[in-house]
DNA sequence: AACGCAATCCTGTATATACAGGTTTACGGA
DNA sequence: TCCGTAAACCTGTATATACAGGATTGCGTT
C-alpha cells in the first residue's frame, strides 16, 4: 500500500470485482483523478495501465476508462494466485487434503523441470483439492528446499501461496503455465473421482522468484469435465 | 513504427525471439539505451515494461534487464496471434481447408455470445487445419457482418487477422480466450483425423474492437493430443 | 590481506510540462 | 432550425528532473 498507483490500482480493481462499479460505467478522468488522489496525472495513468492490462478497464482516446464485463468468476484471469483465492472467491465449498509431504531427492524427471541437480533436496507435496464433494485436482508441488522456510501440514492445508508471501524471505515474480492434455494415471484414479473420465487436463507451472530462479514446479492435474482456463490478452 | 517505445520494443523482441540475444545476458541500461535511441529514459522504460509483461526479459531493481529463456515455440505466450503466424513460426507444413464460407442468421447460442440479435447478419467460416499431415483443428468463426470488409475464401485460406488489420477498417483491441474441455460431437468425427480420441480442447475466443464492441466469436476445437497452451504470467 | 565505507551505476517511483490528435459541447452565422 | 466551427476536455506520446534504494566497484584504513 506504500506505492501510490498501487492503491489506485486496487482501489478500483476491488470496486470492479465486487461489482460496485457497473461494466460500461465511465472512470473519472485522468485529471479528476490526479486531483482526487492528490497525485500526478502520470502515476494515475500507471495505475490505469494495469488495469487495462489485468481486463478491467478499456481506454478509448479522447473520451475515457470505461469498465469491461467481468465475469466475477472468470477471475483472476491468468494470473498466479493460488487455488484457495480462487475457490473462495468462486463461493462453493472446497476442502484440501494432504496426500504426502515431504522431503528428498527428486526423481530425474523433477530434477529436469527444477534445473537442478539430483543431489538437492527438495520439498514434495501432493494435494488433492475437493469442491462440491468431489475430488477434482490433484496438485504435485516441487520446491526447492533450500530457498523457503519449512512447510507443515497445516500449511499445506492452507495456502502455500500466502504462507510463502507472508514469511517475506521470498519474492514471487513470475510463472509460466503450460496447460496440455493427457491420460488419467493410475495415481489420478487412485486418489480423485474420476467417474468415466479417462483424460485429464495438465497444467505444468514454473514458478520463479524475483532473481529470476526457478524455485517450483508444479503439476496439477485436472478432471476435463471441471476445468476451465480464461485468458486475456490485449493488442498493443 | 511512428513511436519510438515500440520500436525499442520490437527491436529486442525479435532479436531474443530469434535467438540472437542468448538467455540471461544483461541488456544495455536504460541510460545507455536512451543516449543510443536518442530519447528519454522514460520512453525507453515503456519498451523495457512492455518486454517484461510479455515475458521476453526480467528486470532486476539495481543490477538491469536480462534476457528470459524462452523457446521459441511458446510464442506467442498467451497472445492474440493467428493460427497462421504460430504455423509459420513453428517450421512445421501447415494448410488450411475452407470447409464452408457463408452470411446468415445467427443460431441462437452464437447470437447470444455475439450480443447481437438473431436479426443481424453474420459471417460464418469453418476451417479445418492441417499440420503435418494430420486434420487436427477445427475452427468456426463468427463475425458482425456489417463490421468488416467482405470475405473470400482466400481470405480465409490465408489469414482473416491479416486481411482485417491491413484493411485498417477494423482495429483489434483485445481478446477473451475460454479453455475448456468436451466431448467430440459428430462434427469434430466428420471433418478431423480424429483417431479414438473422444474429446476435444475447446478454445472459445471473443475478440473486441478498439470501442469495445464483441465484433467475432470464434471457437476452436483441438485434437487432444495436439493441444497445448502456454501463459506467462508477472506478480507486480 | 581483510574489512568497511564511500562513490557510482542501476532500476523504481513520482512530478511537471508540452504537444498531438480524438471526442464532445456550445456558440454563432446562415 | 440547421450546420459548421471553435473551444474545452479527453487520452497518447515524449521529455526533463528529482529522489529513494539496491548492487557493484574500488579505495583506504586497519
Amino acid at each position: 500500500m506504500e506505492n501510490i498507483y498501487w492503491t489506485i490500482y486496487r482501489d478500483y480493481a476491488d470496486q470492479i470485482e465486487q461489482g460496485r462499479l457497473s461494466p460500461d460505467s465511465k472512470l473519472p478522468s485522468e485529471n479528476q483523478l490526479a486531483k482526487r488522489y492528490g497525485t500526478s496525472r502520470e502515476t494515475v495513468r500507471k495505475a490505469l495501465h494495469l488495469l487495462s492490462q489485468n481486463g478491467y478497464i478499456h481506454k478509448i482516446k479522447g473520451k475515457g476508462s470505461f469498465v469491461l464485463h467481468v465475469n466475477k468468476f472468470d477471475f483472476p484471469v491468468s494470473g498466479l494466485v493460488s487455488f484457495k483465492e480462487v475457490a473462495t472467491k468462486s463461493g462453493k465449498e472446497w476442502n484440501t487434503d494432504v496426500v504426502s509431504l515431504e522431503t528428498g531427492k527428486p526423481d530425474p524427471y523433477v530434477a529436469s523441470q527444477l534445473n537442478i541437480q539430483g543431489s538437492e533436496a527438495i520439498w514434495k507435496v501432493v494435494r488433492v483439492r475437493e469442491v462440491g464433494g468431489e475430488k477434482i485436482i490433484l496438485d504435485k508441488d516441487h520446491f526447492h528446499k533450500g530457498l523457503i522456510p519449512p512447510l507443515t501440514k497445516d500449511i499445506c492445508r492452507e495456502s502455500i501461496y500466502e504462507y510463502l508471501e507472508r514469511s517475506s524471505e521470498v519474492k514471487i515474480s513470475f510463472a509460466k503455465k503450460v496447460i496440455t492434455i493427457e491420460g488419467a494415471t493410475e495415481e489420478d484414479e487412485r486418489l480423485l473421482d474420476l467417474d468415466r473420465y479417462a483424460m485429464m487436463a495438465v497444467v505444468r507451472n514454473y514458478v520463479y522468484l524475483d532473481d529470476s530462479t526457478l524455485f517450483q514446479y508444479t503439476e496439477s492435474r485436472h478432471r476435463p469435465d471441471k476445468f476451465r482456463f480464461v485468458d486475456f490478452a490485449r493488442r498493443y
